[in-house]
DNA sequence: TGTACATCAGTGAACGCGCGTTCACTGATGTAC
DNA sequence: TGTACATCAGTGAACGCGCGTTCACTGATGTAC
């Protein structure tokens, strides 16, 4: 390769521009991407330290500039996922009216956050339940808060006005399944099938309904 | 240790009787054990072929006497989960009156399958989504069959009898998360607390009920 | 602006280790006569 | 029952490989004067 054509490469992550500072958070950055690639087909477990920082384009020692194990890494990727879901939470909340609605604008927004963070939501779903067990804890734990989150929510439909906190977050158990599911399941289903989706998507909002049908006959309290 | 203490020592796996044949499948046995215990707090994908062999305590090289690969053994690990899971469904569909009774001898089928083979269901819950593909599909499959299985079963209760057999899917699935859910939290409940264990329980039973009682105001087909 | 020094992201050699797999083997068990 | 041979579960040495981690280093960027 020419000096010429390295002065003319456009600007990418190699390319030695920015302040130190600047720098460094692009080699954090593609080591956190480099890390969700390789995830495309295998689990957090079986990565290991040296591929990642081969993926990124780095020599496996300027990895510990970075961080101070995978275990670390794979910590940050679980905040960065989380900090996805909770926006995606945020968004279902907005101007919700009636059950009908609120169900299907829900999925939708699931359905569109597992397009948006993919490879995110795979890592999740992969290391959820499975491998290293600091990261799997942190995972369930995070879901638990997601679910209260979610009871929190429900209590402010009328219909559910009543119910005790413990039926609340029973329900919101149920429907956290129900959506931990759907989103396997996208993950599963082939990028470039749209019937596979709706198919799915279906599915997901007539549980939703379903399990919204039991609630007047609840008794709660 | 003395050749009189070898001599004496109680009939087990390491004693050498019975046909070649019977020692054969001792130690295939053991091995398959032996990942089990491995997989106390370890993933599939992290399991050597060296580690098992060890813990079994033959040498590495004899591993392929038993198993072509560790990807082998897996998928047999998981053939014996299933049927432990099936003999579960069976158990579960004979002598049932009534949603409530259904439900409450349900649930505590599982508890008891779930102490009974704790192991095999700590393996599926881990290998589930996670880790090597090919045991991630099987497992998959198998859900899925077993969904299936569960739609065939609830299309007898004459509440349901005129359900389409979508809706029978779609709602056997919504009790298959709800269950497989369940699993993951009795695996995860501290073995010496039996209050965890009601929690669960309890809160297993109720997220069935509601969905039990959305069925009447359900309108398929 | 120019110079001298400090910082520090990234380098590259080296280490000891456990891995999967091969190979020729051993010796107890099984079988044919 | 006794003998000669076949089978085959398990052995042990050896291989090349990728791993995580250490260490002394380089040289561009940043800072103090």
């Amino acid at each position: 390769m020419s000096v010429r054509s390295v002065t003319l490469s456009p600007v990418d992550a190699r390319t030695p521009t920015g302040t130190r500072q600047e720098r460094k958070q692009r080699t954090r950055q593609a080591l956190l991407q480099a890390a969700l690639d390789l995830l495309e087909d295998r689990s957090f477990g079986s990565l290991s330290l040296r591929e990642v920082a081969r993926e990124a384009g780095i020599v496996p020692t300027a990895f510990y500039r970075h961080f101070g194990s995978m275990e670390e890494l794979g910590l940050v990727l679980i905040d960065e996922s989380f900090r996805a879901l909770r926006q995606m939470l945020r968004d279902a909340r907005s101007g919700q009216r009636g059950y009908e609605h609120v169900i299907r604008s829900s999925v939708e927004i699931l359905v569109r956050h597992v397009h948006e963070h993919r490879q995110h939501f795979r890592f999740i779903a992969r290391q959820r339940g499975s491998g290293v067990a600091p990261l799997r804890h942190a995972i369930r734990a995070e879901i638990r808060l997601f679910s209260s989150e979610l009871a929190t929510d429900l209590a402010r439909f009328p219909a559910l006005a009543g119910w005790s906190t413990d039926d609340l977050r029973m329900m919101a158990g149920l429907i956290v399944n129900a959506m931990v599911s759907t989103i396997e399941e996208l993950l599963d289903a082939p990028a470039d099938s749209p019937e596979a989706e709706e198919e799915i998507v279906g599915t997901a909002e007539r549980q939703l309904r379903l399990i919204a049908l039991g609630v007047p006959a609840w008794k709660s309290g």
